[in-house]
Formats: structure tokens, sequence, C-alpha cells
DNA sequence: CTGAATTGTTTCAATCAGGTTACAAAACAG
DNA sequence: CTGTTTTGTAACCTGATTGAAACAATTCAG
């Protein structure tokens, strides 16, 4: 599922602009042009991120911030604030507010997108990135490797993630379509017999023999399921 | 972006005297009259450099300096004290616990400016010092030398900063994001694609074949590692 | 035993990620 | 101020990855 962005932005122009150029990063985005609505909103579809100009009718952004930061669902939520002015007023009200950065306007594309990934980088809890081992097969998802048998195997990121999320959920059994939505990047127009493609890659790399697995089993009118092998 | 100050001081004259030669000299600061919400806001908004009384009501300087180097976010974050008593004893107390300065109340606009300077300089992305040898590369940050195969070879300044960052961290997949964030000064403006380039200079310079990286490896969907070769 | 449902396997085109080069702008040195 | 080096971008190119489709094999129900 992609990260989703509330936008609240009264100037359509810069709106539109900055809508654009965080799809085009692979940000779901929903536009507000006043503020009004925001705070109800988010508390239904909790969005990843905010971004807030200093100044929009009705409700201004940093009234907005403090809305946000006071309601207890929302108040996790890291906030970017769009400056017009350079000025420090604005730069420490922003600091004050409890604001995660601010962008001064006129910003260039490539700045908004490289201070948002920042931001949910920062806030981003770190993934296990502990080495696992399960009998003869090792997953180190720092180095992104995988060894079994002793061998080292290489393997394409899609194939590693669904390796991984399998190995660390061992026992359980997961629907194709479960799958897609923990492993996939963007779910949205995948196929579920996909996964069955990339299960079959994956045997072809981990089990001994392939045509009978050992470690990622069938579960015939359920999914699939990764089991320690005896 | 400008640094961002944190300042805790209970006694108003103070503070309002260090925030606006602060803010004179450039920076963003934000006053906080109690130590309670500090360490949350600082997980938050990563200020750049923390300035603590000694003795502020509540929750006193030295205990918050000591939860700030617990803090796993904030560990690497400077801290300067302000001290009123001159005596040795709160110095270095202050030191010990992991501060980077004290200023002795009563204090000059001009030495507080100073101080903070000359302590955010030395935190300034220090390359680390010690040598390294990896295979057949030798790097030696105090001198910014790179040997290899037993030939000097002359290196910029951005090259050597990423190489000596992957070589000292073998075997982790970076990100170019992630990459971009540690080894280069202003990330914003930066393209993630900038680091292929100069992946491919640095490969130039110490892979026999830069067609086929012994060292500086593709991780394909991910980003790029380092090995030890063998 | 038969047919329906489910899963396995292979193939392949489109897409995407990475490599490479050339170049403009910025920083730097003289 | 000028020439040089460094830095970062853009554009183009290539090959790997991805995911769908088509068909085969298996399982299950009755």
């Amino acid at each position: 599922m992609k990260p989703s962005i509330f936008v609240v932005e009264d100037d359509p122009d810069i709106s539109r602009l900055v809508r654009h150029h965080l799809e085009g990063a692979g940000f779901a985005v929903k536009l507000f042009p006043t503020g009004h609505t925001v705070v109800s909103e988010s508390e239904r579809q909790r969005p990843t991120l905010f971004i807030l100009d200093i100044m929009v009718p009705g409700k201004d952004g940093l009234e907005l911030c403090r809305q946000i930061r006071q309601t207890q669902s929302l108040a996790a939520t890291p906030v970017i604030f769009l400056t017009a002015k350079s000025g420090e007023a604005d730069r420490i009200l922003g600091l004050e507010l409890g604001a995660d950065d601010y962008i001064p306007k006129p910003f260039s594309p490539r700045e908004l997108v490289a201070r948002v990934k920042a931001v949910l980088r920062r806030f981003e809890r770190p993934l296990s990135q502990s080495p696992l081992r399960i009998g003869e097969i090792e997953i180190d998802p720092g180095a992104m490797t995988l060894t079994v048998r002793g061998q080292q195997v290489t393997t394409t990121a899609t194939e590693f993630r669904l390796l991984d999320y399998f190995a660390r959920h061992i026992g359980r059994v997961f629907t194709r379509d479960q799958l897609l939505d923990s492993v996939w990047r963007d779910t949205a127009y995948v196929t579920p017999r996909s996964v069955d493609v990339y299960v079959r890659r994956i045997r072809e790399k981990i089990e001994p023999d392939p045509e009978n697995p050992r470690y990622l089993k069938t579960v015939r009118g359920a999914g699939y399921r990764f089991e320690a092998a005896k």
C-alpha cells in the first residue's frame, strides 16, 4: 500500500504541482483547498503525512497543525509546512508548533519529494533487520543475501521480500491476497496468480526438490505456508 | 535550511537573550522553560543542537542530558550546558555526561555564538580517522588518501566520503536515499541517481574490472553493497 | 470415473532499474 | 578574473524483472 499524503493548500496552481510530483514519486495524494474538513477526514483515513500551507483561508495551517497535534489519533502523524515568506516568524512558529519540517516557497519538485521522503524515513520504524536462519536457509535482510545449504543464492527484490515474509511467519497460512497486501509495493492491479509464479521461483532457489517442497508448502484451497523442514 | 537549536532555560531574561543572539546568527531557536516536553519534541524535530541550563525546575539539565544520550535518535546531537556556578564539579559532571561544551554564566553574546558554532563545526560529518584496509584497498581518512593494489589513487572529496562510508559498513545494503542522507551534505537537492554516477567513478578507481565489480556490488531493487572480495 | 476447481509451469512483452556518457553549473585555485 | 576541477543532471541505452496469459497437471467431489 502506498503512503497517503493530505495536502492543505488553497492555491490551485501550487496544489496541482504538489500533487503531480508526489504522485509521480509513488504517493497517494488528497487535496484540501481549505482546512475545514481535514481533521475529521483524517481521523477516518489516517494519512501517512500532512503538508500544510501556513496560510490557508478559513482555518490557517498553524491552527490546523495545533488541532492535529491535539487529536489523539493524529498526534503522531508528521507535518510539513509550506511557507511563502522565508521570514523568521513563520519558521519559528513552525518549530514552536511541532512541525516536522518546512519547505520554503518557491521550492523545486525534487526538494519537495526529497523532504517528504526524509521525514517519512525518520518516522518509519526500522523493520526487523536481524538475520534469520531456518534449517538450511539463512536470510539476511540487512545485506539482502540468501544462503541455502552454504551456497549464496541470488534473488530479485520481490522474491526476497516474499521469502523474508514467509520466513518470519512460520507455520501460518497466507492467502494469495494477503501476501499481495503485505509483500507487494503497489498491490493495486496484480493478479493473485502472480504469487504462484513467485512461489515457484522461490522453491527453485531454496528447495532441494522443487516438485516436493519441504519448506514452502501449498495449502490447497487456502494459500501457502512456510514450514521449518524436519 | 538553517540549523535549529533547542534551549532549555527557565529564566526568561536569559532565554530571551540567548534566542536573540542565536537568531541574529542565523539559527532557528525554540525555547523550553522546563524540560518536560523536550525529549518527545526533539524526537520529532531533530534539533541540531541543545543548550541546557544545568538548573531548570522540574527536571534538571543533567538528567535531561542523560535522557538525550539514552535516546537512540538524539544520542548524536551535541549538547552545551549553561552553568551559573563556575565550580569544577558541575563542569566535569557535564562533560562526563556527554556534554560537548559548557558556557559559564555570565557570558558575552559573542562567546555564546562562537561556542555554538565551534561545536557544530566539530560535529559536521566527521570522517573517522582510523585507516582501513580491505583486500587490496587502503583508505586513510586522516590523509584522505586511497591506495589500490599498492598504487596511490586520487579521489575527489565526495568519492572519498562515499567509499569510506561503504568500506566501514561492509556487507550492508544501502538505498540511494540512505546514502544521500549519510554521505551528502545537503540531501534535498540531489537526485538519487547521482549516486549511480559516483558508484561508477569509484568502481573505475578501485575495481580491477569495473564492468564486473568485486567490491562495490549492485543490489537490484535495493541499492548498493560493499563486499570484501574473496 | 468424470468434470470442475485449483494449482503448477512456461513463455513472453512491457516495464523498470541501473549503466554510461556528455555536459552545464558550481566551486575552487591561481 | 580566468582556467580548472568537481559536482550533479539529463538523456539515452541495455538487460533484468515483473506479472499476465496460456496451457498442463493435480486434486477433489460426486
